[in-house]
DNA sequence: TGCTCAATAATGCCCTGGACAAATTTCTGC
DNA sequence: GCAGAAATTTGTCCAGGGCATTATTGAGCA
């Protein structure tokens, strides 16, 4: 096997961690973790057992670990700590079903997959759906590959999957018109899009009508849409992954340069981990709460 | 108005056009541009105006041009150099529909643009919309963007809107099991998935059995799902953004690792400024000749 | 004991300025 | 007019320093 592949130099490293050029360097030189090899011209090259630690870290840290207490352990304790800090399972919910798809996604059966999903989404309904079956397979599906059981590609497969799963049900219900408007992007730098689908097809089937831009929507372009539009209610989707002082920074921006009657939702799983209040922002910490709170808005 | 939604640090500038932070720095260094004001803890502070023209720098350095000639150009030349590089418009072509999308877009009219999108689909079937209308509109709206007459989020819902009337489309027709089996994904790095929804949508009323990954699998997820799922074909795309270097590595990379048998293809924008040729990858430069390639393969 | 506020530590991000390899362009000799 | 050499252009990496913000710890007090 050529080697070539396995070693990856700073910036690959980047990309596929999330942790800046800056954070790897820094690291290096006061945790001493991870300390990468060298090529001839003096450049790092990282092996691909400490890209998998780095993965693990900085999933530990996006639930808010800090980086100094996890750095020098192993990376059996790492995975220790992940389990702990997944809490207790809901062993009755679904457990067979978790792990019926699980097997899929590891078994590489794709049309299967793609058939479990359309199959439960047409017993359940689309709303049930995500709220119950979406939601704990993500959980399962994230803690499964934090303990090295998924590879990377499969879950791209299953999330896919799911995305053209949602899409298709979200685009079979007719579009109504004078119902509350809701506004759905990512700020820039949040590249998952499936909570906003989530959103979406909650809100959907519940008589709202959903204007996506997908992820990545700079500020003052989302302020432009909003006023565009003309929506009610402008929702943010956020993983867990997402920078709190980001993600604060750009809330109250937005706050101060949307109308006063235009809603704000933020959503997602970094939504738990925000300690100041946001005047101003309604938090979704669960997506039950969106169908409730367009009650309300 | 607060200016602070206004001026971007550095990193925000990275995120918004692409630019590494040592890119800009180094350029201001040496071509002292762009030169951002600095804040009370002297970190650069770019203004929109300078944020604008490195946009358009950088779509015209994914056209090939060089940094050291645009960078002391005013807006108003660079917006000249990016018509001429269009290239002759084929006035004859569909001038009108691109016309009426465009308005649509302009207008904010979602549900007329769904609606448009639904309506061509169907009077053309997949292929031929994806072929003459999506191609033809895509880069109408690359266009129009480059000349400042679409703002970020305009484009964005143009994306959005044309990736769920494809994705419904494909949906739509039966999966096969016998068929060449394709793999769809992107590099890391490269965040843009239209490209593989639009080929996929060609693909598969051809027959071929398409696997998306989405965007952005690491490499060595690449070879392993593309082993897992016996693939015969891995087709990648790349946007004009893409970093020559960075696909051409990745690209051989790739050749070595997967068996013989298994076609590579490499498709989008960047493509066609490749100047070395890549033995045992074909090269898709336009979405035609994808069609012609799966006979073939 | 328990709580609030201040001191201390931990952490991420930005900065400067240097170096170098790869790619491109220009030059030179035939 | 052209191949190959030399020069230039350009992106990326590096070291090491500094600072603002956030978390943790500690002290004083109720």
């Amino acid at each position: 096997m050529d080697r070539s592949i396995i070693l990856l130099n700073i910036s690959a490293v980047e990309r596929e961690t999330g942790l800046s050029k800056d954070v790897l360097r820094v690291w290096e030189r006061r945790y001493g973790f991870p300390k990468p090899g060298r090529d001839d011209n003096t450049e790092r090259q990282y092996s691909p057992e400490q890209v998998a630690k780095l993965r693990v870290i900085k999933r530990l840290m996006d639930t808010g670990m800090r980086p100094g207490k996890l750095m020098h352990q192993p990376l059996a304790e790492l995975n220790v700590l992940a389990d702990t800090r997944a809490g207790p399972r809901r062993e009755a919910t679904a457990p067979v079903l978790e792990r019926d798809v699980l097997a899929l996604v590891r078994g590489h059966n794709a049309p299967a997959l793609q058939h479990a999903f359309a199959h439960l989404l047409m017993r359940q309904g689309l709303q049930r759906f995500v709220l119950e079956t979406v939601a704990t397979l993500n959980r399962a599906v994230g803690e499964a590959w934090m303990r090295g059981e998924l590879q990377v590609f499969e879950e791209h497969l299953y999330t896919e999957l799911l995305q053209a799963a949602l899409r298709s049900a979200i685009n079979a219900f007719p579009r109504l018109s004078g119902a509350p408007t809701v506004l759905l992007t990512t700020f820039p730098g949040e590249q998952h899009g499936l909570g906003l689908l989530m959103v979406e097809a909650l809100l959907v089937p519940e008589g709202a009508q959903c204007i996506s831009l997908g992820t990545q929507t700079p500020l003052d372009d989302i302020v432009r849409a909003a006023l565009a539009h003309k929506v009610h209610i402008v929702a943010l989707s956020f993983s867990a992954a997402f920078a709190l002082r980001q993600a604060g920074d750009g809330l109250s921006e937005l706050r101060r340069h949307l109308p006063a009657s235009t809603h704000i939702w933020a959503g997602g799983e970094m939504t738990r981990r925000l300690r100041k209040s946001l005047p101003g922002v309604r938090l979704i910490p669960d997506l039950g709460t969106a169908i409730g709170a367009l009650r309300i808005d």
